[in-house]
DNA sequence: AAACATTTGCAACTTAGTTGCAGATTTGTT
DNA sequence: AACAAATCTGCAACTAAGTTGCAAATGTTT
């Protein structure tokens, strides 16, 4: 109704990738084409109309899109905190990270650094960056 | 007992911080300059005996190394999953992101393409790498 | 060792995310 | 257009990470 292109869109998208056209899956998609960046459940579920969707439907909206690689998860961290001692990190750039798919440690890689990313776009102050890497560690390849 | 000189080293880095040398910080201190990488508070938990401190005291010291940057957060999500499209994504890279530390808004920059990393040390497999920046929007700028 | 400043543990709470199951949609078929 | 089969949805209840208030315990200074 308001806007019939994303609505379409979203359509041969759910058609391309053999899943149910269901209303859940197609507002989601809506919301996320619309948006053009990464949003969480809660971003989503306010956007979607209040109220519109359950919790747990917009999680496994999310999943069934996932699997077919229609979306994916921006950030892939834990949902817990990590700490590290402070040595060796400027105020703006720590060294790189790799985490573990199969046992889950994160190493630091220490010896690689990097050079500071500019700043992209005319005013965006960046004040940090951090890069991750995620794959096999010795011990599990 | 068994570190004499770990325990010693977490002392001096309290001492000089002008921090109360605690059990508790000790310990913890201890546990993270023994591990040399990231560690949740659970891992945190296991490692300086578990049952020894509370969750929350374990938490509450990790803030207070923060306050005085003798530690600091090695990833810097927020704990809500993040979603986008995974259309100008490579399976192994995705166009780095920009969070406002003020607004707390996600946006993609797709115009940066960067190199993909190459392996760090023998025997480690990288499979996706990942590139945030945090900093000030232009709106919030 | 006393007095003061911090820290700790407990209990209770919040938020993100998960699971099981019955009832509602969607799809393909007639 | 209507039915059956396959799939999705909402509810309620749960787990795990992280937070807050407060009284008791510990650390520091004199």
């Amino acid at each position: 109704m308001a806007k019939p292109n994303l609505d379409m869109q979203a359509r041969t998208m759910l058609k391309a990738a053999a899943l149910y056209c269901t209303q859940g899956r197609v507002a989601i998609l809506k919301v996320l084409l619309k948006a053009g960046r990464p949003l969480s459940q809660d971003q989503i579920a306010r956007r979607s109309g209040p109220g519109r969707f359950d919790k747990v439907t917009i999680y496994r909206t999310l999943e069934s899109l996932l699997k077919v690689g229609l979306v994916h998860k921006a950030f892939m961290d834990k949902r817990a905190w990590h700490f590290e001692l402070a040595h060796n990190c400027t105020e703006s750039q720590c060294h790189p990270h790799f985490t573990c798919t199969s046992c889950g440690d994160t190493h630091c890689l220490t010896e690689i650094s990097l050079p500071m990313a500019k700043s992209p776009h005319k005013g965006f102050v960046i004040h940090r960056q951090q890069v991750r890497l995620e794959g096999l560690c010795p011990a599990c390849a």
